[in-house]
DNA sequence: CAGAATCCGTTACGATACTG
DNA sequence: CAGTATCGTAACGGATTCTG
């Protein structure tokens, strides 16, 4: 369990306190639901059919944690055959820049990533050759 | 906005191609790692101190990933007791405003996430009480 | 339709001890 | 100092089945 009451010694030690949101919200799907629900409200089994390889209990997970940290709303619809919608709140509004930041990042740089991996693992490799 | 008309079937269904990307980089500990080899340069152990709550293991991890990836760089510098020394790289200084963008907004928005889940959890409790 | 419940393998992570 | 090696546990995520 990471600290609580830390507050150690040397007066550098940023146990960042929005580490735990952001563990909530940066997580293997959020991004991507986000990324959606910034676009146009959408139900369950559109975002399953969106996002395919998502597993409808990963996706409730996620969904409670976005909801549970104000991020995105659930909104029940209608009574037959239950409908339920899920959209962006104002406060999750406020993070469509940063997501998108990060998006794009990923966009642009994806190139140069891949090289650098086969640099990484081509090195490694010689490394090995050489014991 | 990657689709997906594709393939139907569950196999590999890359339903999006950085997602794998920012698992790499995205993960518990990289934010924070790169956060402060922004500011300066920093050695194995200097990280630790910062990041108190990680383990050397976790660390080595990530900064192995994290230099894969060609975020950072780690440089052997003198031959005594060996020092090494982690530095961010120019494709990483690129992903700084993104990643400033992100904990900026976490610190930011911190107050009302934390409302929101105060809500949440309480209507939680109520609708149990139902039962 | 929207999800809850189950089972289960994989992985992540922490704690600790050890080495060049 | 800068890691690696090993071990055990807890959490995650996937596949599948069931239900109001």
């Amino acid at each position: 369990m990471p600290n609580t009451t830390a507050s150690a010694s040397h007066r550098f030690t940023v146990d960042f306190p929005h580490r735990e949101l952001l563990d909530q919200v940066l997580d293997k799907w959020s991004l991507l639901v986000l990324n959606e629900l910034c676009e146009r409200p959408l139900r369950f089994g559109e975002l399953r059919q969106i996002i395919e390889s998502v597993t409808p209990k990963s996706l409730t997970a996620t969904l409670r944690r976005l909801e549970r940290n104000g991020i995105i709303e659930r909104v029940v619809l209608g009574t037959r055959p239950v409908a339920v919608q899920y959209r962006i709140t104002p406060l999750g509004k406020t993070f469509r820049a940063p997501v998108e930041g990060i998006l794009q990042w990923a966009a642009e740089q994806m190139p140069l990533i891949e090289q650098a991996r086969e640099r990484f693992d081509e090195d490694a490799e010689e490394a090995e050759r050489q014991l």
